[in-house]
DNA sequence: CGCTACTTACTTACCTGTCAGTAACTGTGC
DNA sequence: GCACAGTTACTGACAGGTAAGTAAGTAGCG
């Protein structure tokens, strides 16, 4: 195990070094927010001086978009060779990663909070969270509509689309009770639930009776 | 209305201008957020410098916290007279109020924002925030009970309160989507919806048959 | 006159980004 | 296997900007 404080015997290869300053990025960014995280606060952590971290980068906003391929790259390859699921295993597999992370409070306030400061103006993170929504709703309704065709459930596009996000959302909303009292959420409980109301609605059909009648 | 760039006849007095700073602070941090907006961002919509408005609050932290009670006096002012909604009229009026919103970005966005930054460490607005959930929780599950003892549909506490945070996560998760993809997400439908299939699922009971099997 | 609401001017503290210099490593010719 | 050249990965110092907060002075009003 590399340790950070002693002087190391070898300089780490630039790609290690690379990885290393995208990790401690990744805590700071997503324990302070990117605008109140600073590279003093990164390089720190790598045991080198902001300049440093600048000369891989060449900038803050630089080494935010960086974060953002690498948690997409780490992301993908975790998910390597087990083909991303659909149907209803998408679903097991949100409820999975939700109880997963109930563990993980580090990634899901890195989330969290960059996903909040991203609706902020002009903040240098909103198209990537933006495309991420994009993608995640368009696999949820995807997933939707083939659980329903299998169970000859009629379901239209725009009801799927609607469902998907909704899923979306109690979830990251469910993460920033969590986050800020976790005694108060169970977070896999409370997504599980959630996203099985959300799949049950959707199965039973628009002609279903309305709970609240149309005011 | 008030004239913010040309010079007033008459100085205003000490609470109408402590409520447009307060105005402005709103938003300021709902724009910005707390971190990225600056006394001077505040001061400047007011027409003073920001040590005008350090005499009028002391500090950030504390015009922060004013802010926030402000937001509280005025949400309560605003619903004046007109009692609390409970049991079923308590959802009713979460669905419109998200039709309401659908109108008022910079609201949302304010709350968005504050909520979203309340998760970094050590976040002046965390308690504020957390209190908030807290008291939504409760006031959504005892609606919750009222509704199911009515119907007669057994209910426990427990449940009662998940189906609380999963109700006020979608309907945060939902604003966050909607302020960054407004042609994405249809906000008051998207809500209704996802209330919607919650209740659902709360009033069948837990006897209901599970779309996802336990994994 | 005396209080309040400011302004002006300043201090202190960061923060990002630049730049020149340096030490360590890498490749090459021999 | 080793000297030398070139590249890389930094450091340290600093520029330029912005932030919060303070203190002393001033203008207007009762």
């Amino acid at each position: 195990m590399a340790d950070g404080s002693t002087p190391r015997r070898t300089r780490p290869s630039k790609a290690e070094r690379r990885e290393e300053i995208l990790a401690a990025a990744t805590r700071v960014f997503g324990s302070k927010g990117y605008h109140a995280g600073s590279l003093v606060d990164v390089a720190e952590q790598v045991g080198i001086t902001h300049a440093g971290v600048l000369h891989h980068f060449g900038s803050k906003d630089k080494l935010l978009w960086a974060v953002l391929e690498y948690r997409d790259r780490v992301d993908v390859e975790h998910l390597e060779g087990q083909h991303i699921p659909g149907g209803l295993d998408l679903f097991r597999h949100l409820m999975t990663t939700a109880r997963i992370n109930a563990d993980r409070r580090g990634i899901v306030q890195a989330y969290s909070v960059l996903t909040g400061e991203s609706v902020t103006d002009g903040h240098p993170a909103a198209a990537w969270v933006t495309e991420r929504f994009t993608v995640l709703r368009g696999e949820i309704a995807t997933a939707l509509l083939q659980v329903a065709l299998e169970r000859g459930v009629a379901l239209e596009e725009a009801r799927a689309r609607s469902a998907a996000s909704a899923v979306i959302g109690v979830m990251d909303g469910l993460q920033v009770q969590w986050l800020l009292d976790p005694d108060a959420v169970d977070l896999a409980q409370e997504t599980a639930f959630a996203i099985e109301a959300i799949l049950a609605a959707v199965l039973a059909g628009p002609a279903a009776p309305r709970v609240v009648p149309a005011g």
